[in-house]
DNA sequence: ATAATTCATATAAATTTATGTTGATTTATA
DNA sequence: TATAAATCAACATAAATTTATATGAATTAT
């Protein structure tokens, strides 16, 4: 399997739950409840949010009352930049990222594939906000529900 | 990283090795010489080819002047075909080709982009043979050679 | 017989994934 | 001002997986 890791995806739902509660109010969001909703171990979900407060995606409030909210509006968060703040980059393969990695490069067929790869998912991921996640998940939920 | 497996790159880089040498003569080709020519240990390679011939992607022919060969002709051996042997599927997480592995499945809008990149990752590898790795290579070191 | 090679298993090292612990720091609020 | 709630920080541990090497058995051409 073409690996995305458990950081990459927690840390999408992580987001995800923000910006649901970004909609409500604009209070801040304890761990503890993303941990809730989301069944994710609050501390795991401590270590993936240090990221993403780094690259300025969410902002903390410290002390009692705090908890995290979302940096920016969810029509302006891409997907791409949760992923980017999370796995480092959106590339495959190492040697897409870094050209001195394999003294191959110039006469390697694989890299390019690789890196035309990389290219697809990035820009797939770059133009998907958590709006439209959230959008995307009324839906879903609509037709679950149409289904029951 | 979204990462690739070194089994997915390094068996890419196997069959493509293959395909080369199936084009000079379809002599079996042994490991070792794979080894020497993409310097990767061979122990590592014996443990890759295992599904590649599996897969019926590679024929071995046993004993003393045995070897390797591409089962079909490069032209008709896909890429998609070469990961789906060794990562087991081209998606990017369990939940896309295990419907059961997370009760989620149908209120979760991230498990539709990763079922959406997985797709186009996976319609891209599927478009893409060993004869066109072959055909890349070629334009690759000619540019090479040109600009030296 | 011998040497070359695949085949099969075992082991080891490294990384990822996840939880646990302890405590410091900040801040709302009673 | 004391207390509780929460982030922040720095570890330590452990299970699982990936990556890689090691050893020897089985097969076959010469």
């Amino acid at each position: 399997m073409i690996k995305l890791s458990t950081k990459g995806r927690y840390g999408t739902r992580l987001m995800l739950n923000l910006a649901k509660h970004y909609n409500d109010r604009k209070e801040a969001i304890i761990l503890k409840s993303v941990s809730d909703e989301e069944e994710i171990s609050i501390r795991y979900l401590e270590q993936i949010i240090i990221p993403l407060k780094i690259s300025k995606l969410v902002k903390s409030i410290r002390g009692a009352g705090g908890g995290y909210t979302l940096a920016r509006k969810p029509a302006e968060i891409k997907v791409s930049e949760i992923l980017q703040a999370l796995e480092g980059t959106c590339c495959l393969v190492d040697c897409v990222e870094d050209e001195d990695y394999c003294d191959r490069v110039n006469i390697c067929a694989t890299h390019d594939i690789w890196e035309k790869a990389s290219t697809l998912l990035h820009d797939y991921f770059d133009k998907t906000t958590l709006q439209d996640l959230m959008t995307q998940e009324k839906k879903k939920k609509a037709k679950a529900k149409a289904k029951a």
